[in-house]
DNA sequence: CTTATTCCCTGATTGC
DNA sequence: TGCAATCAGGGAATAA
């Protein structure tokens, strides 16, 4: 699933790829009706042909391609997406809904097993930008910004950080690694947080993200990046698909439970109910050592 | 305004 | 072993 830090790993990959280039030409799938949101497909593949692009910015899990004559192409993978850079002659790839060339010869294939990801093509991007929250990488979501967020919700703490008008950029995998390294139970009403748990929270998603980053993202299922690699943070998550394994703090067996229609996952005893203890956790494993005495299986991508 | 639920989609997993 | 039911989840739509 790609969320903030697997976004930012692929934008950073491809700006350098595609500054200065142009689209020579589009093709969409067919069989992908939803994909192209806006304009019609056929406009869609009328303009996009002779547009250059200058920079490639991201906003929360939207890609943002900055075309001449003032349009923008935005990107979202949602579940299954992957954008996938290719050279010139490259070997066909799977899933792949729509396919927009470029004057290099090389392209860009939008591959997406499960057809939820999304195309437009706009002169102004607030439409579909302007109701998402602050970026918590960038200084826009502040810790006062995040107390009144909470403070007005009664909703559950995970359900909030799941919510992109809320903050921008968490899905499932790290919204349940930052209220796990906040020490947060998922199902506490956001309300009932305290100033010190929203400012633990604050800087535990900032952390988490920033670990994930430098691991090039998570790949749990199908998320690659613009060349089809694989991240590396599924084998550092603390909490996420671990259900029933030992917590690497003190032992516990994570737990799951589904809240916002979503499974989060989470240490009972680290992450307790009511309000009190709980204190910051690590983030990106233990040392060696300390992880091979918890564990008792090999800990690959689990599930 | 809020919160909870359903739906989209298809390959993998689970249950009998 | 085989086949059907269930699961996974980002976000829009819908219900309350």
């Amino acid at each position: 699933m790609p969320e903030l830090p697997e976004v930012e790993t692929i934008r950073r990959d491809l700006l350098p790829l595609l500054r200065g280039r142009a689209f020579t030409h589009v093709w969409v799938s067919p069989d992908a009706p939803r994909l192209v949101q806006a304009p019609s497909p056929a406009d869609f593949a009328r303009l996009l042909p002779g547009r250059r692009i200058g920079d490639v910015s991201r906003r929360g899990k939207f890609l943002v391609f900055h075309l001449s004559g003032g349009l923008y192409l935005l990107v979202h993978l949602r579940m299954t997406g992957a954008l996938l850079h290719r050279p010139s002659g490259a070997p066909p790839d799977r899933y792949v809904r729509a396919v927009l060339a470029l004057d290099d010869g090389s392209e860009l294939r939008f591959s997406d097993l499960r057809k939820f990801g999304a195309l437009w093509l706009l002169p102004d991007p607030s439409p579909v930008l302007g109701r998402l929250g602050p970026e918590p990488l960038d200084g826009g979501l502040t810790p006062s910004l995040l107390r009144e967020l909470t403070a007005r919700r009664r909703a559950p703490i995970k359900s909030v950080l799941l919510d992109q008008r809320a903050l921008a950029g968490l899905g499932n995998i790290y919204a349940d690694e930052a209220l796990f390294a906040a020490g947060l139970h998922p199902q506490r009403p956001a309300s009932s947080l305290s100033v010190s748990e929203v400012e633990r929270l604050h800087e535990a998603i900032g952390r988490v993200l920033t670990a994930a980053l430098d691991d090039r993202g998570a790949s749990f299922s199908d998320y690659v990046d613009a060349s089809g690699r694989e991240g590396r943070h599924q084998f550092r998550v603390q909490v996420f698909r671990r259900t029933g394994e030992p917590c690497y703090v003190c032992g516990r067996e994570i737990a799951r439970v589904k809240v916002a229609g979503r499974s989060s996952h989470f240490c009972p005893r680290c992450q307790p109910e009511g309000r009190g203890e709980g204190g910051l956790r690590q983030v990106g494993g233990l040392p060696r050592a300390r992880r091979d005495a918890l564990v008792t299986k090999p800990n690959e991508v689990s599930q």
